[in-house]
RNA sequence: GGUGGGGUUGCGGAGCGGUCAAACGCAGCAGACUGUAAAUCUGCCCUCUACGAGUUCGAUGGUUCGAAUCCAUCCCCCACCA
């Protein structure tokens, strides 16, 4: 990609929420070009949730552009921090992975990521390569560079000290390992999310006071899941995972609150804010209707990451099943073994897992939700004569084909 | 080391001797309605051989006709003061 300075940039910083800073950054490329090399951009990646969603995509499609702009993307795997776990306060208490669950979860990730990056231009590397080898006394010597006082500048950090919510002694101590991180592998640039920012800063600090040349540092933003108001999360079951099969990644995105979509747009697929912008106000004056936009959102991103013969399939399935209430493609089977005279519906229910238990079963039935071929049940009593290829449907979407044998 | 506050059904959070399978909110699920798995409204939401029964309220023992609620011991968490 042929780019002069300036433009590149433009390019790179097209929509960041901070950049610290153009100048800097101005310097790096007028060297690096001067040298003939590219940037090290760094990212770092959580190992306990081998998930990558769209909430990831959002930074991932920026470090492709910095490859495409020539430069090297150092994907950081925390398994060192990952192995001691995080005891912060969040719901989910994040458990200690065990070595063997790291590196699974290190291998899947890297097959997920390189679905967006060049993996030419990207080097892997796990944080217990340096941190492993670090004595106590190492380790020691690393925090003394660093002041309570400017740990607790920290926003989050902050407002729970003030209000009397612990903060453990780990959590205090990982924007002090993220920011080594930088300096071990001497980036360039750090690259997160806009929660990021202070550990970022962290970062560009130490490499300052370890006598490196510091980082530069730029944020993205988080975007919301399909709830339309959390950030996109794991634990909150509110994302688009890029591994999910094309019927479930379009019927999520299709879930997606109209206002969101834009946002889609821009950061998942990386649309020209006018473009975005257009769009919007074509919408907003009724000449084109959002259930077609956000059925071209469901089709890119599938085709994004999965195939566009895909994309269009999910999509003219997803009509069928839910503006016409047909049957999808594929149904799971329930065997039911041969000579099974009579089967009790809740039973059979429970058995193609379509219901967690008899009670959940009763409640489907009592709601008026199950169908078997077609005709409603309403006695949650009722025996059900299996016959090979009947088809029981819960709800709209849970569907179940009898098997016998 | 001391003092105080806690551990309740996925989460948050009421209850403080019977009327408690346990308020309420969130999440989840279903129905109606819709272009959608959005919004809104309604219902459901421990398990079971189900108008009844069985297991729940950190653990174990105890008091009582009866305990999530009282007592004892234990485990765990948090804050504050040192």
């Amino acid at each position: 990609m042929d780019m002069n300075i300036e433009e590149q940039l433009d390019f790179l910083s097209a929509r960041a929420v901070d950049f610290i800073n153009r100048d800097d950054m101005k310097k790096k490329l007028e060297k690096a070009q001067s040298e003939g090399r590219g940037l090290r951009i760094k990212y770092g990646a959580d190992p306990s949730a081998p998930d990558i969603h769209l909430g990831h995509v959002v930074g991932l499609n920026k470090l492709r552009e910095f490859q495409e702009a020539g430069h090297t993307v150092v994907f950081i795997i925390g398994d060192f921090t990952g192995m001691i776990g995080d005891p912060s306060g969040k719901s989910a208490t994040r458990p200690a992975l065990s070595r063997e669950q790291v590196a699974k979860n290190a291998e899947s990730y890297k097959q997920q990521v390189f679905k967006i990056l060049d993996p030419e231009k990207t080097e892997v590397r796990f944080n217990s390569e340096w941190l492993g080898e670090m004595k106590f006394e190492d380790v020691i010597r690393l925090t003394a560079h660093v002041t309570v006082a400017q740990l607790l500048a920290r926003d989050d950090f902050s407002k729970r000290y003030s209000e009397n919510r612990p903060i453990s002694l780990v959590e205090f101590l990982y924007p002090l390992v993220q920011a080594y991180d930088s300096v071990m592998v001497k980036a360039d640039l750090e690259l997160g999310g806009t929660d990021q920012l202070f550990n970022l800063l962290l970062g560009r600090e130490l490499q300052k006071i370890m006598g490196q040349e510091p980082q530069c540092v730029m944020t993205l933003p988080l975007i919301e899941g399909l709830d339309g108001v959390n950030k996109m999360s794991k634990s909150l079951n509110n994302y688009v995972g890029v591994d999910e099969t094309p019927r479930d990644m379009y019927g999520k995105l299709m879930s997606v609150p109209d206002d969101l979509m834009w946002k889609y747009f821009e950061y998942i697929l990386c649309w020209p804010a006018d473009k975005v912008k257009e769009t919007h106000a074509r919408v907003a004056g009724g000449e084109l209707h959002p259930r077609a936009v956000k059925d071209m959102l469901g089709q890119e991103v599938v085709a994004r990451f999965i195939g566009e013969d895909e994309a269009k399939a999910a999509s003219e399935e997803f009509t069928r099943i839910f503006a016409k209430g047909d049957l999808p493609d594929e149904i799971p089977e329930v065997k039911v073994p041969a000579g099974v005279e009579m089967i009790g519906l809740l039973n059979l229910m429970v058995l193609a897992k379509l219901a967690n238990s008899n009670g959940e079963a009763r409640r489907l039935i009592k709601q008026g939700a199950v169908k078997i071929n077609d005709e409603k049940i309403s006695d949650e009593r009722a025996e059900i004569k299996p016959e090979d290829g009947m088809i029981i449907r819960s709800g709209k979407r849970g569907f179940a084909k009898v098997v016998i044998g």
